[in-house]
DNA sequence: TGTTACTCCGTACACTGTACCCAGTTCTAG
DNA sequence: CTAGAACTGGGTACAGTGTACGGAGTAACA
């Protein structure tokens, strides 16, 4: 048993090991028989294999064999599965990168742009919801895309724990809103069962709490077809959240103003 | 139970046991022995591994010589683990239920309430940001909880499907801050590596970046300490939420003063 | 021509969820 | 009072996982 392997990555070796593999010194050494694979070839397979089937589909035999290698080959390239993943996750930024690094505008344009990338980047890889990332193994993709997106709110009156908290408040929102859609719609398809034959069944054991009264805002919304319009939570939540930050620029100014007076 | 489910529990049959299971008609029988388990015991002891020692580490055979029985038996109460862990999720809402019941205010301070709840509670039980619930396998406390918050954002001014809205982006924020941050507490918990020695080790790779002046923002923010500072960005991201749901809310109420003339 | 450093990868082990099945227990019908 | 039905507990087995270990083959350097 590998040991707590919530992704991997344990161990000031495996950590240094996985950070060298990111930020690329390949330190190729000429003895012996040139590698058949390459780091790079192994996680494109592995994200092509996640974005098919999901992370827990995703094993190392299984993308082994798909690259037409042995299982116990992959690890001559990458030192265990979390180190893998990481490197899935900052391969998946780079995509973003050039991109976010071309967007003008005022601040709000800019974080509503990076809002939106992001958005688009859990709907291209929804298996990045799932990846426990809160270990920050910052590959140089990642870190580009958080500097670009702080530079959306520098000097526009906050500190620089605010401009983090801003950013860090526009991701949070974006990656929950797309674990709870995305998952809700991976759910329909995987189950095989459809959408209304689902609430057909809930509706079995939920109707008698509704009859009783006991749910009457659940029944109002409900009956108002809420749960199945085509409302755009995203576009409501995210202009909330651009708003409320406009609100907290705004205060800074009016503070910052009363002091030069 | 009978042995008589088709697809193994995914299927429509295990859907409606779970349900059944979770609004709780226990349909129990005379013949035979008496059960020396019941569900509670086994949700109960479940939770207790889960918030211990994380998801990855609850198994069906830890719970089940937890409790001194054999892994087979808790086959006996439960389909499967992953409607044990629908229990779990909705036994989890049952602490909250009642306390947010007597939350009371005006819509923002009880949007408030229900967002400190939530995050309390993912405190509380870290692996509730690790378990896919984006099929929403709805039990009566998950409901309830959602019914109340519901209720915060009743008459004043929302359509349903804003209503709805504004719940799920307190709810999404939430969860998603919640999940950067508890993980990330976990991570340095369970590596044994300390803080300051994971960014010194990082810093060794990224360092090069920034001198080459590559990562501009993340230097400034970075030397300003806002990466290990005391700032709360919970309380930052709330107002800014809470905010911008205001000035939805104004917006609103604005048009429609406008209608009444 | 060794020697050495490197490759690929088969085997093995400790785990996982859970299907299947049998022994033992308890109530009920005859 | 007894036969059988209905039930519970749980052992065994299987297919799957991540990965440690070590052996076999290969290519460059001494």
């Amino acid at each position: 048993m590998p040991r707590d392997d919530d992704t991997g990555g344990h161990g000031r070796e495996g950590v240094r090991r996985s950070l060298q593999l990111m930020w690329g010194t390949p330190e190729e050494s000429t003895r012996g028989p040139k590698p058949a694979l390459t780091v790079e070839r192994i996680v494109r397979a592995a994200i092509d294999m996640a974005d098919a089937e999901g992370l827990t589909a995703l094993s190392m035999r299984r993308i082994a064999t798909a690259l037409g290698a042995g299982a116990m080959s992959l690890y001559r390239y990458v030192p265990n599965k979390g180190v893998l993943i990481d490197l899935m996750v900052d391969e998946v930024y780079r995509e973003d990168v050039t991109a976010a690094d071309a967007v003008r505008g005022d601040w709000r344009e800019r974080l509503e742009a990076f809002a939106r990338q992001e958005w688009a980047l859990y709907l291209r890889h929804p298996w990045m919801l799932q990846v426990p990332q809160g270990r920050p193994m910052l590959g140089p993709n990642s870190m580009a895309t958080t500097d670009i997106s702080l530079r959306a709110v520098d000097d526009i009156g906050f500190t620089e724990d605010e401009m983090l908290a801003a950013v860090v408040t526009v991701s949070a929102f974006v990656s929950g809103l797309a674990k709870m859609i995305i998952e809700g719609m991976q759910a329909s398809e995987r189950t095989g069962i459809a959408d209304d034959e689902w609430w057909e069944i809930q509706g079995e054991f939920v109707g008698p709490a509704v009859v009783a009264g006991k749910l009457p805002m659940l029944t109002k919304v409900g009956e108002a077809g809420a749960f199945n319009s085509m409302f755009d939570n995203f576009e409501f939540g995210l202009r909330c959240v651009l708003d409320g930050l406009g609100a907290q620029i705004a205060a800074r100014r009016a503070t910052a103003a009363d002091r030069e007076q």
